[in-house]
DNA sequence: TGACTTTCTGAATATTGTTCAGTAAATATA
DNA sequence: TATATTTACTGAACAATATTCAGAAAGTCA
């Protein structure tokens, strides 16, 4: 589908930890002119290879002390969507996953505490139609939490 | 903890989706002097509330079609954290998080498809000490899946 | 073969990053 | 209260970078 050439993945490799890195530098870093470059950061983005450019906040600086992943069951007519996009519009959602097994889609997400969950879960969670069941599972401690994706090591075109 | 003003909150809210943004634009964006932004920002590095600059790139770009999440019992003393930060070792794997109930660690991994992982499983996970068992669930889609955290909207001082 | 596309270079220019001296307000100190 | 000290910001100066663009070289296609 989307073909990658070693000098992209380089460039991937090169600003997937480090957004901000300048055109300059890369260009440095691969032996070409920063204007080649920038024409391959705009193609990938183009192309959707890049999907966006982040700043990771640290979720105790905003008082989001609480993640949780959350099973639901729900009794949707099958191939409808529409409990799924609900909960995806729900700001404290961080990830939607529609997965194996029963009907079920799997979330994430963050609120300040357990008592602030609870309440979320009424009070939004618990108003949207189709919900049959939920599992909750609270994380105590978190050890690794990334989008960093493996990249190989070359591939030519 | 950490003491957010107005301004600390405009600028991440600002920066959360466009890392890249020019310290010019938010000093228009907020009536100050690109300098000052400049100071903030740093400030915001120093004291671990901006964790990163990513850049997120497309899963499918990168042959990475699979996504799942394995639940993992250790058989390990209780408070030893070896397992966790071996399994956090293991590049494939982009978060593990260690959950309420049955000594239990939670992870999500990506890998180019179904059998990728059960070999990763055999050679990489199981080669690790302390396992006692694992259940894998696989995603099938994904409808949302972002590390945007939820800012407020002003909180002075 | 010839037209076309792709990819890159290198120069020119616009924009931005970064440093720094100085100011004003807030806070601490005596 | 009066006096330091710190903090947060401005605005100017300079260095670095982004961006545009014409043109060259190589590849592709008919």
């Amino acid at each position: 589908m989307i073909n990658l050439d070693d000098i992209d993945i380089k460039i991937l490799s090169l600003i997937q930890d480090d957004a901000c890195k300048s055109n300059s530098e890369l260009a440095k870093q691969l032996g070409m002119a920063p204007s080649g470059i920038l024409e391959r950061v705009r193609k990938l983005e183009k192309k959707g290879v890049i999907e966006s450019y982040n700043t990771r906040i640290n979720p105790l600086a905003l008082d989001q002390k609480l993640l949780a992943f959350i099973f639901i069951k729900s009794n949707e007519s099958f191939g409808s969507m529409q409990l799924a996009e609900d909960i995806a519009n729900l700001t404290e959602v961080q990830e939607v996953h529609h997965i194996a097994g029963d009907d079920c889609y799997l979330l994430k997400i963050r609120t300040t505490d357990s008592q602030s969950l609870i309440q979320w879960m009424r009070e939004s969670l618990g108003k949207l139609p189709g919900i049959v069941s939920t599992r909750t599972t609270i994380v105590l401690e978190t050890l690794k939490e990334t989008s960093h994706l493996t990249i190989p090591k070359a591939d030519k075109s």
